[in-house]
DNA sequence: AAAGTTTTTTTCGAATTTCGTAAAAATAGG
DNA sequence: CCTATTTTTACGAAATTCGAAAAAAACTTT
C-alpha cells in the first residue's frame, strides 16, 4: 500500500507521451537526477503499475473495420467462452459485465467481410454464446490506455 | 502503400512484449544489424504505425470501477457530446457506432460512487444525451494492443 | 542481361544513455 | 534528538544510440 507521489505521476505522463524517452531527459525535465527516474520506474515496474508497450494504428495495418459485440453467453459457459475470445489475435478487448451483455468485446478486421466471418463462423463454433449484438464503429474520438488520474492515487 | 514485411511485423510483435527493447536486442534476435532495426522504427513511427506508450494498470492506479456506457444521442449533437466525453482523463475510449448505441465509452473510477457521480452529474451536464446505459466491469480478460495480424498487411 | 538508379542494410567511431554501486541526504520511528 | 531505513545523488564503466558513409540489394530501363 504505498503512494504514488508527484513525481510518479509526473514520470508515467511524460512517458505516455513517449515511452521511449531516455530516462536522462525526464530528469532533466523534473529536476531530480537519472538514478532517482531509473529507481522510480524500476519500483513502478516491479509493482505492475504499468507497462513498456507500443500502440499500432489498427488502420495503418489495414484493419479499417472495429466493432464493439456485446454477447449473451448460457449460463456456467461464461467464462469458457470468454477465454476462446481472447486467443483471437484480433479481438483486442473482452471483459465480462454487469448490465444488458454478459461479456463485450472489441475486435478489428480488415474488413466488413471478415467481421461477419468472424461473427457467423468463429462465434457460432464457440459453445456457450447465445446472442451477439454487433456495433460497427462509425468513428474513433478517443483511445488511450494511457491515462494517469489527476488526483491522489494509492497503490493496490 | 507499402507493405509491412516479416521484420516489421517481428519487431512489432517484439516491441509489444517489451515497448523498451534496445535496438541491439531486437537486431540480435532477429539476426540483422542495428542500424537495420532503427531505420525500420523511424520508418514505422513517421507512418504513424504504432507509437511507444505506457499501458498502466488502472486497478493499481486505485481505478477498481471500469464500465463500459453505450449512449444515445440527440441529432446532430453526437460529435460535440463525443468531444466533451474525450476531455475527462477517466474516459479512455470514445467510439461512434452503429447499432444499439450512438456512442460508446469505456471509462475507470476509483468507486461506484465515483461511476454514479460521473453518471448523474458529468453526464446529465453534456448537452445532447438523450440516454446512458451503463455496464459495469465484473472482469477483465483481455486488455491489449497486441494484434500483429498474422497475414500481409498494406499500409494506407 | 548489363548498366544505371534508387532503396536498404551494414559498418563504425562518437555521443549519449544506462547501469552498478557507494556516498550523501532525506525521512521515519522511537 | 539520535538511529535505522529509505531515497537520492554521483560517477566511472558498460552498453546503446546516433550520424553518416560505404556496401549490398532491389528495381528500371534499355
Amino acid at each position: 500500500m504505498k503512494k504514488l507521489d508527484h513525481v510518479d505521476k509526473q514520470i508515467l505522463q511524460i512517458l505516455q507521451e513517449d515511452g521511449r524517452i531516455p530516462y536522462t531527459e525526464i530528469a532533466h525535465q523534473l529536476g531530480v537526477s537519472e538514478g532517482t527516474i531509473r529507481s522510480r520506474i524500476t519500483r513502478l515496474l516491479q509493482d505492475g503499475v504499468f507497462q513498456f508497450v507500443i500502440h499500432p494504428d489498427p488502420a495503418k495495418l489495414g484493419l479499417k473495420v472495429q466493432a464493439i459485440i456485446g454477447l449473451t453467453t448460457k449460463l456456467g459457459l461464461q467464462k469458457s467462452v470468454a477465454e476462446e475470445l481472447s486467443k483471437f489475435s484480433a479481438v483486442r478487448f473482452v471483459g465480462a459485465f454487469s448490465g444488458k451483455h454478459d461479456l463485450i468485446i472489441q475486435a478489428c478486421f480488415h474488413s466488413n467481410d471478415e467481421l461477419i466471418t468472424f461473427v457467423n463462423e468463429r462465434l457460432s463454433q464457440i459453445e456457450g454464446i447465445a446472442a451477439a449484438d454487433v456495433s460497427l464503429e462509425l468513428k474513433q474520438y478517443k483511445d488511450s490506455f494511457s491515462f494517469v488520474p489527476d488526483d491522489e492515487v494509492t497503490l493496490q
